[in-house]
DNA sequence: GGAGATCGCCTAATGGGTATAGGCTGCGGA
DNA sequence: TCCGCAGCCTATACCCATTAGGCGATCTCC
């Protein structure tokens, strides 16, 4: 075990490969110091605490998910930014999963005002630019395609369509499908009001 | 702290009740313990394990969930039975958000073939029937609707609508219809073949 | 009605986790 | 050259899960 000199970013990395190759909730302060050949406490010097580590992790990972979807979406438009916007998450929560799920925990302020965080929803709302949503519409736009593509994925992950056929594959594309449509023809109230 | 008699299910109870006063992580062994008590190893004649423990809550949760549900389609249909599931779903999770997190986490096979289980999908199916979405389509909607339902929910928990306007109400609102929407007017892909 | 088995709680103890206090060392700057 | 300090270490305290084994009350069976 050779040792790089330790930082904070460094722990924060060591901890979110951690994460993603024995589960976020393995993501412990002894775990992440075995790993990097050091003595727990000896991370105090870089991370407050657990929290912080975790916040560390999540403002990372959301660093990550926004450069795969600002690549995904680019230059797209319509349904097919939507694919990529969709695809950008799936992938997201597939090859980095334990990242993916430090996002499903209520953040820290610093993580919750990152530009990262910012950059998330203007990306959101570029997709939209696409369909002809009102734009009084577009927060709900966005929470409904939010709740939908991150349902989906968590309750992919803990299995929930394990014991139904076919496979969560062909409802995925159906579900975004869906959302195409549903973005296509975005229902209005008679006199909204937002 | 008068003790009534142990028990598995009293057990379960307990753990149920300190989920939703004070989180679900902070069901522990020692903590349930406290509350009835008792000392922690004692519970081991009632739980196997912790995992154990959990899964009964998430059980128990499944059950009360879907009686809620049922009451509240019990003689509707259409939007009306979709009203009726989304808000049974979400005042579960206002009322018992500890019970209701219990439910996002990877379940045991006893809890995944539980009859709750199956009930919660028979609901779900029951309020299909008062839209015109094809048979071979079931599954997709089903899990379409739980992604965003239950996504929704996730994301409201973890404060994922805190720092933007309007109030999570609205969006859930537009949410649902947007639902209605879409089960109305189901997507149908030319040649379809699920 | 009594002897003993059993059930259900207890105490003791282990191992791993978070976190704090304080020591030692080697390197950089004056 | 020598001092200071940054950065890792050991020691320690406390919490939690879990196992082992003890002990008393109750239940059973004769």
């Amino acid at each position: 075990m050779e040792r790089a000199p330790l930082s904070s970013s460094a722990v924060i990395a060591a901890a979110a490969e951690l994460a993603d190759a024995a589960g976020f909730e393995a993501v412990t302060l002894s775990a992440v110091a075995r790993r990097l050949g050091v003595q727990a406490p000896s991370l105090y010097s870089h991370v407050r605490d657990r929290e912080a580590l975790l916040d560390g992790v999540a403002a990372r990972a959301l660093g990550e998910l926004s450069e795969r979807i600002a690549t995904a979406i680019a230059g797209r438009a319509g349904r097919d930014a939507l694919d990529g916007f969709a695809t950008a998450h799936r992938e997201f929560a597939r090859d980095s999963p334990g990242r993916w799920q430090s996002l499903q925990r209520r953040a820290g302020d610093a993580v919750v005002r990152s530009d990262a965080a910012r950059h998330i929803v203007t990306l959101n709302k570029a997709v939209l630019r696409g369909y002809d949503v009102p734009e009084d519409q577009h927060v709900h736009a966005v929470r409904l395609l939010g709740a939908t593509i991150n349902g989906y994925l968590a309750l992919e992950r803990i299995g929930g369509f394990d014991h139904s056929a076919p496979s969560p594959e062909v409802s995925w594309r159906k579900t975004v499908q869906a959302l195409d449509a549903l973005l296509r023809a975005w229902p209005t109230d008679p006199g909204e009001n937002p």
